[in-house]
DNA sequence: ATAGCTGCAAATGCTTTGCAAGGCC
DNA sequence: GGCCTTGCAAAGCATTTGCAGCTAT
């Protein structure tokens, strides 16, 4: 069914983070992964999906694609109440977020630096940080 | 009914915004704008009205912030889909976002210094930038 | 064999909307 | 009076969940 390409690397890639290399997370990590840098929402996963011809559930995306980010395989941006976007580049970055198109794009590498951080609010380690720059 | 404090000064900013003075939006305004700077969700704030002893429904509420928004009075900062959360302080600043409890809380004012922010992808103009620090 | 996955459909949580009744100027 | 607002309940969306059946190891 599926033999065009070489699914090797993903089932290592599944395996190594310890989620069987099931034909919907293959499918999913495929177009995830094999296509360069990606942002891309749940709906947007799945309706590719199916247009590559596979049959893999809106609810097992959204599972694969919180599994993926758990195993940080991915990453969760938000920058929009009502939709998450999960972001194949897993490396700390920013984006720019075209606001009328709904759209993600990172800021390309060193073009924004970040001063010192403040320090966080008592009893509170940083996690994380996102710069969002909203673009129209 | 409602008397005990002067009301004048957010009758002034509703008209100001080309808002009516109703009831429900005085109501608001003054859980708002007279307690500092707030970051408020729509159901809190709808608590809070109760709590104070009048009624609005939850649709008004949502209506309200929203107008208050497009007026220019509050600033909605996105940092959960799921939810939306409104800040009275308009001024341009960042947050600290404590994931656990879900509170927003204000980069003290200099604290974080952003660089020099890079060009905008092609045919968009930078309408905002947000920097959301993620704590736990 | 069996622990883990998947798919469906129902449920959830937040937010928006339609529309009749009410309130401000 | 006339137009703007409000409130309710229903609808809307994206997302999550329960559970029976399937599948990778």
């Amino acid at each position: 069914m599926i033999t065009a390409r070489p699914y090797a690397h993903l089932v290592e890639r599944l395996k190594a983070a310890k989620l069987r290399p099931t034909r919907q997370r293959l499918a999913l990590a495929k177009l995830l992964f094999d296509n360069g840098d990606r942002h891309i929402t749940a709906e947007i996963l799945h309706d590719e999906v199916l247009a590559a011809g596979m049959k893999v559930s809106l609810a097992t995306v959204y599972n694969s694609l919180h599994q993926f980010t758990e195993a940080g395989l991915l990453r969760e941006v938000i920058v929009d109440s009502g939709r998450s976007y999960f972001d194949t580049n897993t490396v700390e970055h920013h984006h720019f977020y075209h606001v009328e198109k709904g759209e993600l794009e990172d800021v390309p590498d060193g073009a924004l630096t970040l001063g010192d951080l403040p320090a966080a609010p008592d009893g509170t380690t940083i996690e994380r940080v996102d710069v969002i720059i909203r673009v129209r």
